[in-house]
DNA sequence: CAGTGGTCTAGACCACTGA
DNA sequence: CAGTGGTCTAGACCACTGC
């Protein structure tokens, strides 16, 4: 429920509905439009104000925001879904697909044993036809056993391993700069020691432990990584834009 | 209440009183333990598992999650608070504090008219002595005026702002890498051309007016940004970490 | 099966804001 | 002053998990 009517909160913004720098209606005026008790519709503003959607509040009048975030799509975790949620086209380019014994930085960031198999994917992937960022993905055995039954020119891994079941439950994200290396500039058609954005993460399942770690390299300007950011309030949510 | 239990709960993780990869008290329990009803439970659980720190649920028994980020620290408003609480020194040499009339940039980013006086802070950032970060902030004249007053060598724009009762409601980020000029890499003391994490900010007050706009360049593998992400459920939270 | 978290209800009191 | 969101209570039903 609540995430329905998040949904039709954001479309109502969207659509001009609740106009942007407006006041935006009350959680009372919205529980009396949908019957229901403060807590979901309380959960729905909630989110969008998180968003940066609507601002104000406790005793100021709420408001739709001005100049909001647009498309400030979830997941890092999944390119596919994020480039359709953008309005582009993903595509992709396998550079490596492989089944390996863990070397120590596998064994270390995957937590497991020094030698034990481990499957590694590489990828280019691009954005309408154009490279925009080097994937680097590596899963312990687990899920790896899963990924090598995958074409990964056929698109989203992610859902994919969604579709198998897989136990994706969190992923940690560290972001830093690096300089191109003369494969990654020819595969990313930059200059060799050009900024790089990477990003490293690594994915645990609900029990905590580790099943996925990559480091993606993201060509800067064509890509970007934003998130909002409540003072005084902990409630965030990040995304990315094109 | 909530938020004290937050605390309460992530004190008894990092003191070991809940081993990681063991346990936690379900929800039932604690409601016990502390003679509360489900929602300030609920609400401070729900804020340790957008950190990551408990995984699980939903049948699954809940558990400390092994690997957990520590010290994810909250904003990236805030340098100093923030190198306090990573228990590192920080300090700033300015560089530049001046009242100036808005040129394009300005005036777009911060939606004022061309001509409108702005005021530009600009410092390098250190942490335990060692240059990290160069700050580029720019204020509308609300804000500014304020800024004007303000002795920049002193510590925290931050606090100073707070204090005076500035208006300062949500930041938008976006983060993308840069090369560095041979000014930024002589304050940063790195080579020119070397890639920098380039953090774009825009901070809006409570009635979605912009009143802050900053791009700030970060030396990479000295800090990175880090933030936790929770696979089909929008609960988030970012950090910075040295 | 009992236990888990996810969600919803229908009340309540508070601090704060704007008129 | 009336209206706002922030918070808490004390119930309830559900889907899911592990035993």
């Amino acid at each position: 429920m609540h995430s329905v009517l998040a949904d039709e909160f954001r479309s109502r913004i969207a659509s001009g509905r609740w106009p942007e720098g407006e006041r935006a209606p009350s959680e009372a005026v919205l529980c009396r439009e949908f019957g229901l008790s403060r807590g979901p519709v309380r959960q729905a503003l909630s989110t969008l104000r998180a968003e940066g959607l609507i601002v104000g509040g406790r005793g100021r009048p709420p408001l739709v925001r001005r100049n909001a975030v647009r498309h400030a799509a979830s997941a890092l975790g999944s390119f596919t879904a994020w480039a359709i949620a953008s309005g582009h086209t993903p595509g992709q380019r396998t550079v490596e697909q492989s089944r390996r014994r863990a070397d120590v930085e596998a064994a270390e960031r995957l937590q497991v044993s020094l030698g034990d198999p481990v499957v590694t994917v590489r990828r280019v992937r691009y954005l309408d036809g154009e490279p925009v960022m080097f994937e680097n993905q590596h899963f312990a055995w687990d899920l790896g056993r899963l990924v090598m039954d995958f074409d990964p020119d056929s698109g989203s891994l992610n859902s994919y391993l969604a579709a198998c079941g897989a136990d994706l439950y969190a992923s940690t994200h560290e972001i830093d700069a690096v300089a191109a290396s003369a494969d990654e500039a020819a595969d990313l058609d930059v200059l060799e020691g050009s900024p790089l954005l990477r990003v490293s993460r690594t994915t645990v399942d609900s029990v905590g432990a580790v099943v996925e770690y990559a480091d993606d390299l993201y060509v800067p300007g064509l890509t970007a990584i934003t998130f909002e950011n409540r003072l005084f309030g902990p409630q965030t949510r990040e995304g990315t834009t094109p």
